[in-house]
DNA sequence: CATTTTTGTTGGATCGATTCAAATTTGTGC
DNA sequence: GCACAAATTTGAATCGATCCAACAAAAATG
């Protein structure tokens, strides 16, 4: 009777093909996961009767309760998930990612939280051994999410003031700095700058006192190496206009436009990041301004699409790939320090930057 | 004497805090996952005690166990992890998967399994509801891993001839004959194949044996869609140099120096990838070639890329985004029945085809 | 043949939560 | 103040494995 009802067939544990085969369940899990230690003859007895049952092998729910380990790390941002496939930036740190999991056989775990309430959701239940997260912007927030669920993480690219956190970045003065340089030695002295998010969600024209206040120090510091530089050259900084986007093409454009719009036009364009400044090339070769015999410009991050851009893009290249790389082997091999690590920068000089025009 | 011993915290779990606040299991459990039901005042003292002792929140690891669903889906190939970063079509696909998870707030877990070993481990121990498997070469290992898993998985892109496995893919016999056409149509008489893998891993020329035993019936189609549509136009298809590659710069070039090396020369190359295609478009412009003047070029797949490269190719479009949220749903929405799905292919015609060159 | 080793096997404890039927408390109406 | 309904709380059972101390059997040693 029992076997008519047994129909809608729920799946086979290893304590029923253990039954099944009239050994303990002990033995019956070392027969997957220790075979060595277990007779030649019980073992194949119990095999055989696992592969008649059907039995799918010991589940990993179960193995994972008792391990503690999920042998995978997370990867967190406030983007859908289609970011990481789609944005430049984020596909060279993942391929540094996932070269160090592949290394020691660990898996990925993507994490999106592109609405709110389920952000909090997904970085809660995510089953991993620890995070890595993309600080774009609402990084603050993702961050405290993350500190929550005590386990290891590390910050990528914001520069959080908060010094509590593990994070890697890059020397964002010496970047802006190489910058600002490479454009002042070949004549330049009218500029602007695309800047990325200083704190809140905003766009426009950024005063110095929001620049004091910035919540994303690396901003604030890429700003810091421009200027620093710039002064260095007799450049009257203050009058430099800095416009905030949200590093994607409708605020960029708006910038652009803002800033074009003046009489005083800048014949340099300092880009906080590759994408804005592929934008801006874009733009003013659109409204027939010729890069870089009219307008250069130099990016920030050295993404590969740099390279292949018309004219290919002068920029200040991160060691993406080798950033990704650390951040995942800070996650695996977690000792419970907080680590903070700052890379060098380079400048790359491609064709986006030339002479400064003669007026 | 026992809380000096207690000195290496180890993680606070529900228990102990139902402990520390005076209610059941049951209760403190409740608390988390349904706090409506627990009146106010012991909510707000079992939380408190939460804070206080410094508890990290209903631990993952444990609910899943008990709900069985992970809410994840893992997407599985035998390329490294950073296949899925790197590679556009790869891309593409995971947009389109990315996309589907997004809208039902699910995770995706990449799993590799570049080195045989760890093939087994890591399909065998990832934590998912379901597997996507991109089946490139070494699919069918693959898919028998997955298979006794007993999760709900679907093949993408092989056109495996076993018929019990889910699987979506695209016409490829119509794609064939699409690209086919369109240079026959251009004047075209003397074709070149570049080809994926038809079987176990080798490349080189292909007999018409090899073809009619191909494991891959998806390289076979496509073949089969050429040859069908030059027939038509008189060509001989006996003729026409097939070769063989892994779909990679080395033996992509190899092939076109074999094909390149006899005397009557294609005016016209299928190739099965555009990543053949492209790669095919680099060494023949290397070589003094122009494209299309000398010679004209069809892909396969419709990735992005190939809008941008020089000259800009002609293709046979996959929809591969709508295949990836295709293939996410079918794990999603499980039903227990093996479905197959083809979808339909279209020209785009792009300008590394032109009109043969007479002579 | 008795004793020690080696080799295999057992079954209870554990990992960290959720669930649900039963027990208890609280609240309502009369 | 009582009966009955509604709202809370309890505690045992469960999810599916692994680990390990204890035990049993077989093999080696004296």
């Amino acid at each position: 009777m029992a076997s008519l009802i047994e129909g809608q067939a729920r799946p086979i544990r290893l304590a029923d093909i253990a039954k099944a085969a009239g050994v303990s369940h002990g033995t019956a899990s070392n027969v997957f996961s220790r075979p060595e230690v277990v007779r030649a003859e019980v073992r194949e007895r119990v095999k055989a009767v696992a592969e008649a049952m059907g039995y799918a092998g010991p589940d990993p729910k179960g193995r994972l309760l008792r391990a503690g380990k999920v042998n995978a790390i997370g990867v967190g941002t406030t983007e859908p998930l289609s970011y990481f496939f789609e944005d430049p930036f984020a596909r060279v740190m993942m391929a540094g990612i996932s070269e160090a999991c592949d290394a020691t056989g660990a898996g990925i775990a993507l994490v999106s939280a592109a609405n709110q309430e389920k952000l909090a959701w997904n970085i809660q239940s995510a089953l991993v051994d620890g995070f890595i997260l993309f600080c774009i912007e609402g990084g603050s927030r993702l961050v405290e999410l993350t500190r929550e669920r005590r386990l290891p993480f590390v910050a990528l690219e914001l520069g959080f003031h908060d010094e509590t956190i593990s994070a890697i970045g890059v020397n964002n003065i010496a970047g802006g700095r190489l910058a600002a340089r490479h454009l002042a030695e070949l004549g330049h002295r009218r500029f602007a700058v695309l800047s990325l998010t200083l704190g809140e969600d905003r766009t426009g024209f950024v005063t110095p006192e929001m620049v004091r206040s910035a919540v994303y120090t690396g901003t604030r510091d890429r700003l810091a190496g421009y200027f620093e530089e710039l002064s260095g050259f007799g450049v009257d900084t203050q009058s430099i206009p800095v416009f905030e986007t949200e590093n994607e093409e409708r605020s960029t454009t708006a910038g652009l436009e803002a800033i074009f719009a003046g009489g005083e036009r800048p014949t340099a364009i300092l880009a906080m990041s590759d994408r804005m400044a592929m934008i801006a090339i874009d733009w003013l070769t659109a409204r027939g301004l010729k890069v870089p015999q009219d307008v250069s410009i130099v990016g920030f991050d050295g993404v590969p699409d740099g390279a292949l851009c018309d004219p290919p893009l002068t920029t200040i290249a991160q060691p993406i790939t080798e950033i990704g790389r650390r951040a995942a082997r800070m996650i695996l091999d977690y000792d419970g320090a907080v680590r903070r690590e700052t890379m060098g920068v380079e400048l790359v000089v491609r064709a986006s930057t030339g002479p400064a025009p003669r007026s």
